[in-house]
DNA sequence: GGTTGACTTGACCAAACAGTCAATTACCCG
DNA sequence: CGGGTAATTGACTGTTTGGTCAAGTCAACC
């Protein structure tokens, strides 16, 4: 399950362990995936297209002006890793991020897919950079490029967050994310109240 | 060893292939570390003391005006990419961040030491934005944080620059830099031309 | 010359590892 | 009901894993 392999790593996870947990014997995984890695590509696909794109196409949905999707996704990040280190006791970050940066050098199909998710995630960003720049919201000069600094400095908080063990570490790129594309946002970052 | 370590993955590195490669049998390995960990920890604070430290020390030299500080640190990072890619064939990205990431939830004494270096890492940056402000070269209102940001973004870029295998994913933050503290940086980023 | 203690060695361990396979069962379609 | 196929099983393989240990080497010091 992807869940394991986000909660330890892709090394730390036993096909045997994975088998175990599913209540599935080992013959019946090598009838449905030819290989460990062909499991954790399909769960990455699984993932993405059941839980991360929805999720996305929620906060970035039309309905919402550009710079309100920017502070949804704010707000997004910080709540999640402040319920994951309430729910599983760590903060775990981003699971498409640690485990490309894990298996990029060892597994090319693994680091394909998560290299594809990525891009995509990044996609969503951009196109709503073009958005607001054409509303008069912003005026970004290369749109591209701001996309990738803010989704890096995205992953690079989660994966700090998830070093580190602490949630608060995601909260500081509100601030700087404004800063960067020059107008002012407001995420609701209350989310340690949501429990009472 | 911490090369080893970084190419491949910690869980990928085994203490065999370890010995093998020192030329030492297993004996004497578990006769100076008590454990696979605790040999990661020392190389990982090798490293830091050896090679990181100084190089920052020499990057953010007093000598230099703040700003030319992040200048060079800038350089540095997409340099260091391009000529990973060369000599190793792969871009890498920082081993202390990917080392951090793999193992935070499963290894507490080697995630304290990467938290611990990660900090002091980003230390550099905030004493320097510290000291623009100062000097009125910049004007920020939290450098703690804006501090935090910088180095997220420097290392989300460079794990993306390991997970995509491109170096210039690491060119990109050189105007969001700018635009974050708000003033004109001019990193010269022809490292790709150094070879010839 | 004898003792000490740091270092080295190779044989060893039990557990875990990814992956295989022949045999069996469940299921669907005619 | 009968037959073909998809799914399931458990026993198995050979390797590798992190880690241990008794036995030994060696130089330094008294």
């Amino acid at each position: 399950m992807v869940e394991a392999i986000w909660e330890r790593s892709y090394g730390a996870v036993s096909v045997d362990s994975i088998c175990e947990r599913a209540d599935v014997r080992k013959g019946s995984f090598y009838h449905f995936f030819k290989s460990k890695t062909a499991l954790a590509v399909a769960a990455l696909d699984h993932l993405w297209e059941t839980h991360s794109r929805p999720a996305l196409d929620e906060m970035f949905s039309p309905v919402n002006p550009p710079l309100a999707r920017f502070e949804r996704l704010i707000e997004f990040w910080y709540l999640k890793s402040v319920e994951c280190l309430r729910t599983k006791g760590r903060v775990l970050g981003c699971p498409y991020f640690n485990l490309g940066a894990e298996t990029a050098s060892a597994e090319p199909e693994l680091a394909a897919k998560v290299s594809e998710i990525l891009d995509c995630y990044q996609g969503y960003l951009e196109a709503t950079l073009h958005e607001a720049n054409a509303r008069g919201d912003i005026k970004i000069t290369d749109p591209a490029e701001t996309a990738a600094c803010l989704f890096s400095m995205i992953e690079g908080s989660s994966t700090q967050a998830r070093i580190h063990n602490d949630p608060e570490r995601v909260r500081h790129f509100a601030g700087a994310f404004s800063r960067m594309i020059g107008a002012e946002l407001n995420p609701d970052l209350s989310g340690t109240l949501t429990q009472s």
